[in-house]
RNA sequence: GGGCGUUUAGCUCAGUUGGCUAGAGCGCAUCCUUCACACGGAUGAGGUCGCAGGUUCGAGUCCUGCAACGCCCACCA
């Protein structure tokens, strides 16, 4: 051990860190008997290395674990990462495609194994640097269980959840409006588009009005005797010299002109005057010539804003699609139409031919082409990109003279967090988890998802620190909101569902009335029903999965059937049996053999039975391509890691392939004999620790589904810590380039006093910013750090400085001594034998208060007091002041501190429970007198540094581990027994060490008040000295290192205190002589100090010119004086006296008189100095 | 637009249920290479606590309004 080395934290972290593995510290067993404590970690995405948001996340969850160790739970602190589905796979595409143009092909099962594969390579490498890095920050997780998202056990539990909730009628299939991300052709979910606001332009459109609706109803020929108005006759009154708003055309205004081809209707509000007469009207959509209805519709409509008059495109616009709902069913619904390929391009519905467009009301195209205006049919954007397709529109409507202007207009975009590209609304199937409540004829049958994992928050089961981060989630769960859980990605769980078609074809209609060919089908769909269930039964029952598929109506109609299967084998085997019998009819009438039989149609809505009357088939359609939101098996993680839903499902009772029924079993029992599993003992876990912006993705859903799965909550705590951001509040990112890699961090400061620095941070406020500068690193590389980080290096440093620089050594120094001292220890149990001196029981008083308040704070997660409270401890209380105290008894033999209210240490006569600590000590009125020896007093004073240093090591450990570690090695070489009172050995290692007990140590109020007055007096002195020295230097003299000579005039008892602690004194205060007492002569031309009952007097003649201190005296009686009037003033203030409480004024009157007292004396030092 | 938060020393932040002259770290100034530590020690300067009202004997702290900044959610064609 070398003294006055600097810490270099490199030459020792790895080494500690391998020693904690080695020893196994890190991992727990499940005990019958013991308390566990556990947490599991909130899975870094595999997209990239950690930074400093994780590092200080995981920071904290070290602090917990490491302390629940110590305090002697099974800690178990569970790693993993998350395949992050979207996020990973959108990141490998995109190198992929830089690197070798390549271009995934949704329908080519080929590009799906290559491209997983690719991606697999890469998360095993960032999996890799990640647990990597938790290892350099020296995060203690329990690395035998470490997890993966995707892993079988993970995939086990997803698995089982989906085919839970499916069977509970909580997943369905629907066509939504959803965020579909044209670049990666996924929808993506609400949280991962981020709007960015771009200048744009408004165009303000003409939609002709058109004379007389068409179409609806069908209109007879010559029915009406009013011939119906043309498209031309229409445009031309629209664009007339002499047309008029409101009577020929309407004008919209529209950021995105393109999806007009789309438009099924245009909006005005109920109450807007200017366009009363035209609701229920018709305005021909110009370029598509299809007329179509202006509806009122007061949501969607401000009146203030542009035209008032808002062209309705449901299938691309979430507002339009509300409105769309909003009138379904109502007389005045109108229709919807999907105008955008996956990709982004305009489909078959961007051609101006009202027929083929499905979803018109059917209206026989308008008489066009008879004016000049170019036919409707030319008008055909299919195939077009967004981009062009705009452009094309707006050209065109130009050219119809339709385009009234175009404005700037700015606007917000919504772009896809992954691929950055803008998102184009539009509607898709997709699968979706219902959190609201179940409910029918208005009577709920199941409770909703959200109101379970509201509940546990309301009840208190689920607590948040700080407690405001509550709201964020009761509100978010409040709205309730159905759950997209699918993506159409292949990185990830693939949807454990296949399709079941039932059909019919080669029907013969043979002389049978409608009525019967109906009930024929009908039955006839049933019977296939039925004949594909006893089929997958009898498969199921070879294969032994039964209970684990499960079919369910699709809501479409009773023509579409979904399978679910809830393992893995279980998909095996439908997946089997899908390439065994998906061509096979399971018919209900007749015997054709199955492999002459054409396939027919996935999809088989068109089929009219009112037409034709066969046979009927049931076909299953290959697995659904989809794979599930990242965010479904993140909600399991708690759950999954611990090994949920165990062995139950082997085994389990026939649930029937037919139609699912009844809730989800409940969970079998334990057999009370064996120990408990890892999922019964470690779950629920102690605490989540997580930042805000995922309080609802991640930390409601993962109420939702273990209360849904378990009944139990998944975590009792959850602590949000805050965002770090750089010094002007914004978020860390690589892309912005302020990015900080933890790795670096600690190589520039080391991992100790990264962490420390970090937990300092972590406060209750949700920001904190860390000025980033960009630094060089000894190996040349330059690397953004932040110097904040000095803070932490600094305590480090101070902290090795201290215990390898002065404790250490003083211990060892007389190690030969100490160990004599163990064998006299036994000897002497139970006799008073050691006389604590004043500092040494100050400082084992404050010791009491810090780790009394170490617990305090950890206890409410507020890890930088617990940071700062070491941090003033040690540096402050232990360095600055014990340290220096004590020097003088271990230098130059004196007896230290010890007044006339000396005490003594009694020990404890009974056994210690501990095994590496001190026992519970007592302290006891002594009257013996200060009479010991100084040999005895330095011993003492080397039992309470070794006693002081061993305690806040173990109270340092959570915060900086390897410093604290390393140290408790020295440390046990130099005193290998600490106990303040008795000599039982230290624990080998720090992170198995005891979590200290304040209730060994007691409070001394007495000790506290005293040394505080001894440190008044040092400081007094000090900046005397510091006085005259820059009074000298101004002089151009020399300063003066000490002062010869000092006067203390005090009350008997601080006099006497005083004189006790003389060596102390002087050291402290740099002054070589004193004298103390009651009856102290002030000397002449001297600099003084008026304490509290205590006056300091420094004979300076011949030093430093007295000028000066009369200036110094006048600026402080001035002070004084202002102080004093201010409480005069408030006593003098009849209510004061009156209403404030009794002891307050009571404080205010003694201050006062205190005060008083002080300007006298100073007032007296100041007629001396005047002569 | 809704919600939450922040605003205290040059910078980054503490400041408990209102009650001793508002604190810390960094930075700054002066002095000190004295035998653990210059990543250190000593001393000091520096703040009308965002603004305006209110409640109270008393407000950095509680209430109302305003302003700036940040975050989350929802987003008007």
């Amino acid at each position: 051990m070398s003294i006055g080395g600097t810490y270099d934290p490199k030459s020792i972290e790895p080494d500690i860190y391998a020693m904690w593995e080695k020893d196994g510290a890190f991992h727990a067993e499940p005990r019958p008997g013991r308390q566990p404590f556990s947490i599991v970690i909130p899975p870094p995405n595999v997209t990239g290395a950690l930074h400093l948001g994780h590092a200080i996340n995981n920071t904290l969850q070290d602090i917990l674990i490491r302390r629940a160790r110590m305090q002697g739970y099974d800690t178990c602190w569970l790693p993993g990462t998350d395949h992050a589905g979207i996020a990973t796979q959108a990141v490998v595409e995109r190198r992929l495609r830089q690197e070798q143009g390549w271009r995934r092909d949704p329908h080519n099962p080929e590009h799906r194994e290559f491209l997983v594969g690719k991606i697999r390579e890469w998360k095993d490498e960032y999996e890799k640097r990640i647990l990597d890095q938790l290892r350099r920050m020296g995060c203690s997780c329990d690395w035998q269980r470490t997890r993966f998202t995707l892993d079988e056990q993970c995939a086990k539990a997803v698995y089982e959840l989906f085919f839970r909730l499916f069977k509970d009628g909580l997943i369905y299939r629907g066509k939504r409006l959803v965020n579909w991300d044209c670049e990666l052709q996924t929808a993506v979910a609400d949280d991962e588009v981020y709007h960015e606001t771009v200048m744009g332009h408004l165009w303000h459109v003409r939609y002709p009005i058109l004379a007389e609706n068409v179409g609806v109803p069908p209109a007879t020929p010559g029915g009406t005797g009013v011939p119906p108005v043309t498209a031309a006759d229409a445009l031309r009154r629209a664009t007339g010299p002499d047309s008029m708003l409101g009577r020929d055309f309407l004008v919209v205004a529209t950021t995105r002109p393109e999806t007009m081809l789309a438009d099924t209707a245009v909006a005005v509000h109920p109450d807007d005057a200017r366009y009363q007469h035209l609701i229920g009207r018709q305005v021909l959509l110009p370029l598509m010539n299809r007329p179509i209805p202006v509806i009122a519709d007061g949501e969607l409509v401000n009146p203030e804003f542009g035209t008032g008059c808002v062209k309705v495109t449901p299938g691309h616009d979430p507002n339009d699609y509300a409105c769309w709902q909003r009138h379904q069913g109502r007389p005045d619904e109108f229709g919807i139409i999907d105008l955008f390929t996956p990709d982004g391009k305009i489909n078959e519905n961007g051609v101006g031919d009202l027929r083929t467009i499905p979803g018109s009301t059917g209206v026989p195209p308008v008489t066009q082409g008879s004016v000049g205006v170019p036919p409707a049919s030319t008008f055909n954007y299919t195939g077009l990109p967004r981009q062009e397709a705009r452009k094309r529109v707006v050209a065109d409507l130009e050219a119809l003279g339709l385009l009234e202007k175009i404005e700037p207009y700015e606007t917000d975009i919504g772009h896809s967090d992954r691929s950055k590209t803008p998102i184009e609304p539009l509607r898709s199937e997709q699968w979706f988890v219902r959190t609201a409540e179940l409910c029918e004829n208005g009577r709920q049958l199941k409770p909703g998802l959200a109101e379970m994992a509201r509940d546990a928050v309301r009840d208190g089961r689920v607590k948040f620190f700080p407690e405001r981060f509550a709201k964020s989630y009761l509100d978010w769960l409040g709205e309730k909101r159905d759950w997209c859980i699918s993506r159409q990605l292949w990185w990830g769980h693939r949807i454990p569902v296949w399709q079941i078609t039932v059909g019919g074809y080669r029907y013969a209609t043979g002389g049978k009335s409608i009525g019967e060919i109906r009930q024929a089908v009908v039955s006839s769909v049933a019977r296939a029903i039925q004949g594909f269930y006893d089929a997958l039964d009898r498969f199921a029952t070879v294969f032994g999965i039964k209970g684990q598929l499960v079919a369910m109506p699709s809501g479409k109609g009773e023509t579409v059937l979904y399978v679910c299967a809830a393992t893995e084998i279980a998909q095996r085997v439908l997946e089997a049996f899908y390439r065994r019998h998906h061509r096979t009819r399971f018919a209900a009438t007749g015997d054709r053999d199955p492999a002459t039989e054409p396939d027919l149609p996935y999809h088989s809505e068109r089929y009219n039975v009112d037409q034709e009357l066969g046979r009927t088939i049931a076909v299953m359609s290959e697995r659904d391509p989809d794979v599930l939101d990242t965010w479904f098996s993140s909600a399991l993680w708690p759950l999954s890691t611990f090994g949920w839903p165990g062995e139950q499902r082997s085994g389990s009772a026939n649930q029937g392939a037919g139609k699912g029924s009844g809730s989800a079993s409940a969970r079998p029992l334990i057999p009370e004999a064996r120990s408990p599993s890892d999922l019964e003992y470690f779950f629920p876990t102690n605490v989540l620790s997580t930042a805000r912006d995922i309080i609802s993705l991640w930390v409601a859903r993962m109420v939702m589904v273990s209360t849904y799965l378990t009944g139990r909550v998944p975590f009792q705590h959850v602590c949000i810590h805050p965002t770090i951001q750089d010094e002007h509040g914004r978020r860390m990112s690589k892309s912005a380039g302020n990015g900080v890699d933890p790795l670096d961090l600690i190589e520039m400061y080391g991992a100790d006093a990264m962490r420390f620095t970090l937990a300092s941070l972590a406060g209750e406020t949700q920001d904190v910013r860390v000025p980033v500068r960009p630094m060089k690193l000894d190996d040349g590389r330059v690397v953004n750090t932040s110097e904040r980080f000095e803070l932490g290096r600094n305590f480090c440093n101070k902290l090795w400085q201290a215990a390898t620089g002065f404790v250490i050594p003083n211990l060892r120094h007389e190690g030969t001594q100490a160990r004599r001292h163990e064998g006299r220890d036994e000897a002497t149990k139970g006799r008073r034998d050691q006389r604590l001196a004043l500092e040494d029981r100050w400082i084992l008083s404050r010791l009491r208060a810090c780790i009394v308040e170490c617990d305090r704070r950890l206890d409410h997660y507020q890890y930088s007091d617990y940071a700062n409270t070491l941090y003033s401890f040690f540096w402050s209380d232990f360095c600055d002041w014990y340290v220096e105290l004590v020097k003088p008894r271990l230098y130059e033999g004196h007896t230290g501190v010890s007044p006339a209210t000396d005490r003594s240490l009694t020990v404890a006569a009974q056994p210690d429970r501990r095994s590496d600590g001190a026992p519970p000590v007592r302290r006891d009125e002594g009257t013996d007198g200060p009479e010991d020896a100084g040999q005895d007093s330095a011993e003492t004073a080397r039992r309470v540094l070794a006693y002081v240093l061993d305690r806040t090591l173990r109270l340092l450990h959570p915060v900086v581990p390897f410093i604290t570690e390393r140290l408790w090695q020295l440390l046990n070489d130099a005193a290998p027994a600490r106990g303040l009172a008795t000599g039982d050995a230290a624990a080998p290692l720090l992170i198995r060490a005891e979590w200290p007990d304040a209730s060994e140590l007691a409070d001394d109020p007495e000790a506290e008040a005293e040394i505080a007055a001894l440190q008044q007096v040092i400081r007094g002195i000090r900046e005397i000295r510091t006085h005259v020295n820059t009074t000298r230097a101004a002089a151009k003299q020399t300063a003066l290192r000490t002062l010869p000579r000092a006067v203390v005039r005090t009350d008997v008892r601080t006099a006497a205190l005083l004189t006790h602690s003389l060596a102390a004194l002087k050291r402290l205060s740099q002054c070589e002589e004193f004298e103390v007492g009651p009856d102290a002569a002030k000397p002449a031309d001297a600099m003084s100090k008026i304490l509290t009952g205590i006056e300091v007097f420094v004979p300076v003649a011949g030093l430093v010119d007295l000028g000066v201190e009369r200036k110094r005296l006048e600026k402080e009686r001035a002070d004084l004086l202002a102080y004093i009037q201010r409480v005069e003033g408030k006593l003098s203030n009849e209510s004061f006296v009156a209403k404030a409480p009794p002891q307050v004024v009571e404080t205010e009157r003694a201050r006062l008189a205190e005060l008083r007292d002080k300007l006298a004396k100073i007032d007296d030092g100041m007629r001396e100095l005047c002569g």
